[in-house]
RNA sequence: GGACGGGUGGCCGAGUGGUUGAAGGCACCGGUCUCGAAAACCGGCAUACCGGCAACGGUAUCGUGAGUUCGAAUCUCACCCCGUCCGCCA
């Protein structure tokens, strides 16, 4: 959500980020039309608050006649006729800004300066650590999971379907070993406080963080309940202070939380479809940060930093890439992909993705600190950031690490977990 | 799932149809007093939108939404949430 303000009075700056977003040519109609229902949804509002001024003073009158004992009758017949106009106004108000709105919640955010305008071939690799293994003499991951017998998929598709993974034995262990790897890290080391939260949310919530109304078809839903499964933890943890004023003298915060999630992935079918890059339901450590808006930038770097220990902790060659206007996420306003290598398949995979969303969330939720220095309440910035998802990792783990024997290294920081130094 | 009670400003809390955006208190800000501080006292203190260069004016907001009424925090209905008791249950 936009500051409407920004909106009406410096449309260049959107027209720019829609335009480095390669958006401008497919939004430019919807920016017109919200140009013109802006004037409409004013002019509308002025006539309808116009007519209820009136309604109010004869209110006001009649009360006064009645103290004094005078007679109201004509006045009250008055008010009602003008209460019957007054509807209508108001009907066309409400009709003139539901119309704005919802025009408004489908423009993206703006972007930061240094993002790069275009498409995915503009995205830039900032830097890159580790030593990616050679893509000869590997096998995919499916191959290695199943020869171990760690990755049962046909049962998982017999119970759930496709798209929907069953761990068994070590395999199921090296999951919960990585929650609780990623989880201490974060909090002992980064000092991150631990979250848990429900998976399922609100519609509230999905609007908050800017699922909603967009992509609600990526979402599953509960249609009983109108609840949605989460397709982060970036859902629940933001949306936490939702409705809330929070004391700028306790930002930046910083939560990490562990939870399943579950994205139908509507229109990806046929792309990456097997083994583990890309299912419906997933695992992933979030880390969400909440900070004033002059801190911001430095927290993206920092929270950044915190999902590359992880890779740096497991061993696993990545690079960090600064995503380009095109790929960068509809209320993001600047983004960093991790991408790990998998030997294996040939790729650099993505596992975490990491924000800085200005205010965009906060204005949706209505998230908002008191400054530290007094004056009034502004909204936060949030930032988040996978720490990280937990199939791709794995996947690279199996390629990187299998040994020619079939078997598979244990990374240190694991092994404690696993109760094991190899897999086979 | 059933019964009852309740949701008011940053917080607590009055208010059951008419100058109530809403008493009072706390917190916060400014001042007087003081060597300084506390206390006491005085004053200030919501947000959003619309119009206006501005002073200022208007409108909305008492869980959410609809309704009754000339007029709703106050009455009606639905929903959400919290509490207490009952039932069920891992």
């Amino acid at each position: 959500m936009h500051d409407l303000r920004l909106l009406r009075e410096r449309p260049d700056l959107l027209r720019d980020a829609l335009r480095r977003r390669g958006a401008l040519d497919a939004l430019a109609p919807t920016l017109e039309r919200a140009e013109a229902l802006e004037r409409s949804r004013r002019e509308a509002i002025r006539a309808a608050e116009a007519k209820r001024a009136d309604s109010n003073a004869i209110s006001q009158e009649v009360r006064r006649r009645k103290q004094a004992g005078d007679d109201a009758g004509a006045l009250i017949e008055q008010g009602r006729r003008l209460g019957a106009e007054l509807e209508q106004l108001d009907r066309e108000r409400a009709d003139a800004e539901a119309a704005y709105t919802s025009l408004v919640a489908e423009l993206p955010n703006l972007l930061l300066a240094d993002v790069p305008a275009g498409g995915e071939e503009a995205n830039r690799v900032i830097r890159s650590w580790g030593t990616p293994r050679p893509a000869t003499a590997v096998r995919p991951h499916w191959e290695i999971a199943e020869a171990l017998g760690i990755l049962d998929l046909p049962r998982a598709a017999k119970v759930a379907g496709s798209g929907f993974l069953v761990f068994r034995g070590l395999g199921a262990r090296l999951v919960r070993s990585l929650m609780s790897f990623m989880l201490d890290l974060h909090t002992i080391t980064h000092g991150y406080e631990e979250l848990w939260v429900p998976a399922v949310v609100n519609r509230a919530s999905m609007f908050g963080t800017a699922q909603f109304p967009k992509f609600e078809d990526e979402q599953y839903g509960l249609v009983a309940e109108d609840l949605f499964l989460v397709p982060t933890a970036e859902v629940p943890v933001t949306n936490l202070y939702r409705d809330e004023i929070l004391e700028g003298a306790t930002l930046p915060r910083a939560f990490a939380a562990y939870s399943p999630c579950f994205r139908r992935e509507a229109g990806a079918h046929g792309k990456d479809t097997r083994g583990l890059l890309r299912v419906h339901q997933f695992d992933k450590v979030e880390l969400v940060r909440y900070s004033t808006p002059e801190h911001a930038p430095a927290q993206l770097e920092l929270l950044t930093s915190h999902a590359e220990a992880v890779l740096q902790q497991l061993g696993l060659a990545y690079r960090v890439v600064l995503l380009a206007g095109g790929d960068t996420g509809f209320a993001s306003a600047k983004t960093y992909d991790l991408e790990v290598w998998a030997p294996g398949v040939g790729k650099w995979l993505e596992v975490s993705s990491c924000s800085t969303f200005t205010d965009f969330q906060a204005r949706r939720a209505n998230i908002r600190y008191r400054p530290a220095a007094g004056g009034k309440p502004a909204f936060v910035h949030t930032l988040n950031g996978s720490g990280t998802a937990f199939p791709r990792l794995i996947a690279a783990l199996l390629e990187q690490y299998q040994e020619a024997d079939g078997s598979v290294r244990v990374p240190d920081v694991l092994r404690a977990g696993l109760g094991t130094d190899r897999l086979g």
